[in-house]
DNA sequence: GATCTATATTCCGATTAAGGAATGTAGTGG
DNA sequence: CCACTACATTCCTTAATCGGAATATAGATC
């Protein structure tokens, strides 16, 4: 994965939010139309963004989409550093903490951890 | 200034060697030409769009502008952050490195550290 | 002041990106 | 099979970006 693709996926706002709640765990879309607030068509577009250039990854789970960050011995050097980066940037923004608070009200059953396993049970997702 | 910014001026090739090579020291433009080897229109474009986000700063000495890096005292913990991760990655990249070893091979009169001097002495620069 | 050098800017065309409306699709449950 | 849900894709418009050719500008030199 070359350094510049990274750095295209990273100038776009909607797509480093995405990014950052990734770094928390693997999500369904709705996750990320309710913490961000935008439409569906522009999530899953961005998300599709990522996945074509390998920074996330997709699978079906019933009904729902769970993105999430490529296992970590999967991840070049250079991604590592750079989410790291973000990681970093982001604990001090404010649009980044509050997707962080909006993603920890979620449907506690829903914890990021065990979002493959929930939104694949069948029972209902989120939002 | 804010991240997004930074990270628009990092997802081109051509910014990232500039500013790859100016954590090296302060540069004048025909450097940049000699070292990267494109034309004078696109070094000068792209200098112009990360000055214009406040990336790089420039001064004129003599016919020569120099260009650097923001003081380190101006530098946002971003900005900071991003240039330490980009120095990391940088560090195993072919390209960057080569231009690496093209900078240290310019007239040694004409060392980074001292651009500004001989670029203003008006005893022709470097190209 | 004419000229030269280093650099910037303008004008252009081509490409890419971003967002929304509408529509398509895969899987689920009746 | 029908309807529903979650999501993706297509189509369209607008805007941003990139690169090059040509031209402009600022300062130095003669």
């Amino acid at each position: 994965m070359k350094l510049i693709q990274i750095y295209q996926c990273l100038c776009d706002e909607t797509r480093l939010r995405l990014l950052h709640l990734l770094m928390q765990g693997p999500l369904c879309v709705c996750h990320f139309q309710s913490v961000l607030g935008e439409p569906q068509v522009k999530i899953s577009k961005h998300l599709g963004y990522l996945k074509t250039r390998g920074l996330v990854t997709a699978k079906r789970s019933g009904n729902w989409m769970i993105y999430a960050l490529p296992a970590d011995k999967a991840r070049s050097a250079e991604l590592k550093a750079n989410l790291a980066c973000l990681q970093d940037c982001a604990a001090e923004d404010a649009v980044f903490k509050r997707d962080l608070a909006r993603l920890k009200k979620l449907d506690l059953a829903c914890a990021p951890a065990q979002v493959a396993e929930v939104c694949g049970s069948g029972k209902g997702c989120c939002c």
